[in-house]
DNA sequence: ATTTTCAGCGTACACTTGTACGCACAAAGT
DNA sequence: ACTTTGTGCGTACAAGTGTACGCTGAAAAT
């Protein structure tokens, strides 16, 4: 019934990272999180923080990779319909407000610390968004686009995906729908632009 | 020599805006700093602080309204370039950056609390980009497109704009003008993609 | 069986924070 | 000339912060 010396530290620790998640909201950006009050949630005294974590900015950092992850979970699920013969623009929204519903305060870490006070996170939620970026820049360029205009195309698109996810955020749920239609409307949008200027572009 | 009272207090809540703005940065954003501090840079009191806001949430309004004020004046400016016979698209594009350039700061204020923890200031900064898009998408309607569209479209520039602009604040001066170009050549995107479906669309 | 390791605790300290209260003193009003 | 008004100041306090230090007790290593 005892657990073992490890398995006990990995769950304290897990109890720290879900403490810290849980008082992320749209009133309290990671900045805004105090390490005592973390603690207090997680069941620990203050200063048993250190036996896991050199500060909160480690901690952070430990939170974004976590989104890391979570996305990195999306984009393999949504190439994998994609393959299946699904719409690229329409399985990526989908599964993007997917997880803005089911777990909102992780994605709401991404959305605070891109624009937010600690450079570590910043760079680190940075490099989340550009693999993003990159693996769509990808697949556009085998399509037949050069790299500029892929990673322009990629790059907008992720832009309004993301901008859609922030609204989602604060949406009711009957806007959802709206919002949905809005942002596969806006990514066509995109698509055939560049489309046509590529075509009009080799008339020449 | 001796001013009027009303000079004086005048004089010293700029100071208090000011001292405030000064310490907005990449690092610290509007929640991040303290009124101690900033009654410290404006040289008064803490305690003085209270003759001229009620709390720091009316401060940061305020400072968004200043934002907002700064906006309109773009926008304005936009408008006169665009009826001399400028393409709005471009026009747009490069008074935005001229602005993150002139006052980082200001820009930044807006961009840290779109996403930021106090909803007042929140929902103040979402009416100046409201305000943006209302203008955009009247325009795109005086084309020829109807609502849902010309909102979509405008929204989605809105978007691509305000992305660049945050890539601007991060970026060094060499990437400027590499930033600048692909921002124009996604709105053309955005704006050929839309023509073209809207073309398709009428000839049904 | 003995020793080593180390997660977790409690205490303690030095800071910073917001703000309540009352006084001073110059300008505005009478 | 006298009173009112109100900005600004200094003091004071309670609450919250991060973290240094030394101890405990059980698991792991010997």
């Amino acid at each position: 019934m005892s657990k073992s010396r490890i398995e006990q530290k990995e769950q304290t620790r897990r109890a720290i990272i879900d403490a810290a998640i849980s008082q992320l909201s749209a009133e309290q950006s990671f900045a805004g999180l105090s390490l005592r009050e973390v603690t207090r949630q997680a069941g620990i005294a203050p200063t048993s923080f250190y036996r896991h974590f050199k500060d909160m900015e480690e901690l952070g950092l430990t939170l974004v990779d976590e989104c890391g992850l979570a996305l990195r979970q999306i984009m393999r699920k949504a190439r994998k319909q994609f393959e299946e013969g699904g719409s690229v623009i329409i399985t990526s929204v989908k599964i993007f407000m997917e997880i803005t519903e089911t777990s909102p305060n992780i994605f709401r870490l991404l959305f605070h610390e891109r624009s937010g006070t600690m450079r570590a996170l910043r760079t680190a939620v940075d490099r989340e968004i550009q693999y993003f970026i990159v693996e769509l820049t990808d697949y556009v360029q085998s399509i037949g686009y050069d790299k500029v205009s892929a990673y322009a195309q990629a790059e907008a698109m992720v832009a309004i995906v993301f901008n859609a996810g922030a609204e989602l955020l604060a949406a009711k749920a009957s806007q959802r729908k709206e919002i949905e239609k809005r942002a596969i409307m806006q990514l066509r949008y995109i698509a055939t632009g560049a489309h046509t200027l590529h075509i009009a572009k080799s008339k020449i």
